[in-house]
DNA sequence: TCTGGGGTCCTAGGACCC
DNA sequence: TCTGGGGTCCTAGGACCC
């Protein structure tokens, strides 16, 4: 049987934040370092030895740890030291598929003849990332994307981590299930309660059996998952497919015009962001969490999409009054709205002239058939399908 | 453990159309 | 008049990821 190559490179940066708060500041070097306030956005591998993880509760991380140096986030640093790095990506291969700010897939497939076997290249790419970057990063190296991810992970920090084909499954099956892709909190505690623990007892059920304790979908992809089934292949230029801004409100009393008022800033925030891409949207989200943590959305699409502040923005005051008995009734905590159904904006400037085309030559259409339902109006509205609202007496065929 | 800000994908029900 | 199956879109909620 042919069995191909590992080609497939996970690139992933090791505590993103906080590396480049290292990078720049000589002094937090070696030590432990927690970057946001609030809530750890990120934490050095110092503060990880002391309990400290990412999404902890500020206070929780600096009773850890009480001599972590705490420092507020610089995002424009790190989208900036994301881009650099993303350069080193397609400076090593055109085949990158952006997972987030800090991860990447690299198919280095069809490279051995100028560059070199996978392995080669990864570490090159390490080495590349930290001279010019300055940034530590781990790859994880495999067959598949689900495998080199996993691989990444194994192998942080400051690693580099090939799994040949030949010893997939003896890698994968040793491994807590909570290692897959898509196996969170919830998911590992069903999968706890019926004794599957390691990625090798998931194996060992049947398709049918996940399906029965994970739902559908889930149970067919960690069925393929622990067979280490996974063709998707790495894809170039995926796009984002929603925009959004939250907002956590803290002590601030919720009256219906602080709501406004913050709902207000974040459609600036976000309709700016949208027309700086060069793109449109049809459907308006709000998102609520409440007190006790509870969730709530509202959405609304639009007939046309658009970046338009007024726009989205009435939309959203629409929909703010639907949840108002919901905010009423329990303590609001946060505030979040998102556009969703995105479009590139010069595609639908596109189609308004191809609408007015469509138009005319329905105008047409209607002139040559004119009298036969008895009215332009009528005549219209059958040749468009829709409901004129009154019964029409269709003439039999000629 | 008492909590940020940014996303993705899936499910399920209802409306509507053919 | 009643019955049906399939497909698409919209809405709301939930799990998960970094």
């Amino acid at each position: 049987m042919f069995v191909s190559e590992a080609t497939i490179l996970h690139a992933d940066l090791d505590a993103f934040y906080a590396s480049v708060e290292q990078r720049d500041d000589p002094q937090l070097r070696g030590r432990p370092v927690i970057v946001g306030g609030g809530v750890v956005l990120a934490a050095s591998y110092e503060a990880k030895a002391y309990g400290i993880k990412t999404a902890m509760g500020g206070a929780r991380a600096r009773y850890l740890c009480p001599h972590a140096v705490v420092v507020p986030p610089r995002m424009s640093a790190y989208s900036a030291a994301s881009k650099a790095v993303f350069e080193v990506f397609r400076d090593t291969t055109p085949l990158v598929e952006g997972l987030s700010i800090d991860e990447a897939f690299l198919d280095v497939g069809g490279l051995a003849k100028i560059a070199g076997t996978p392995a080669q290249i990864a570490a090159r790419l390490r080495q590349e990332v930290l001279d010019r970057v300055g940034l530590p990063i781990t790859v994880g190296v495999a067959r598949t994307k689900f495998l080199a991810k996993v691989a990444s992970g194994v192998a942080k920090p400051d690693g580099l981590l090939v799994v040949p084909p030949d010893r997939e499954l003896a890698f994968l099956h040793p491994l807590e299930v909570e290692r897959l892709w898509g196996v969170g909190r919830v998911t590992a505690a069903k999968l706890h309660s019926h004794g599957i623990v390691k990625v090798g007892d998931v194996a060992e059920l049947s398709e049918s059996m996940l399906k029965s304790i994970l739902g559908r979908h889930l149970g067919r992809h960690l069925f393929g998952l622990a067979h280490n089934h996974d063709p998707r292949p790495v894809q170039v230029g995926r796009r984002r497919r929603s925009v959004g801004a939250q907002r956590a409100l803290g002590r601030m009393a919720v009256t219906p015009d602080a709501v406004d008022a913050v709902v207000v800033g974040l459609v600036d925030r976000v309709t700016h962001r949208m027309r700086t891409a060069n793109r449109v949207g049809r459907t308006v989200m709000l998102r609520l969490r409440f007190e006790d943590f509870t969730r709530a959305s509202r959405s609304h699409t639009l007939a046309e999409p658009t970046a338009v502040t007024e726009e989205i923005l009435g939309a959203l005051r629409g929909l703010v009054a639907k949840a108002m008995p919901l905010i009423d009734e329990q303590g609001l905590t946060l505030v979040g709205i998102a556009v969703g159904n995105l479009d590139d904006a010069d595609s639908v400037q596109m189609m308004l002239p191809f609408d007015e085309i469509i138009h005319s030559a329905l105008d047409k259409a209607v002139d040559s058939v004119h009298g036969k339902y008895g009215t332009k109006a009528l005549t219209r509205a059958v040749l468009l399908g829709k409901d004129p609202g009154i019964e029409v007496p269709l003439l039999p065929d000629d």
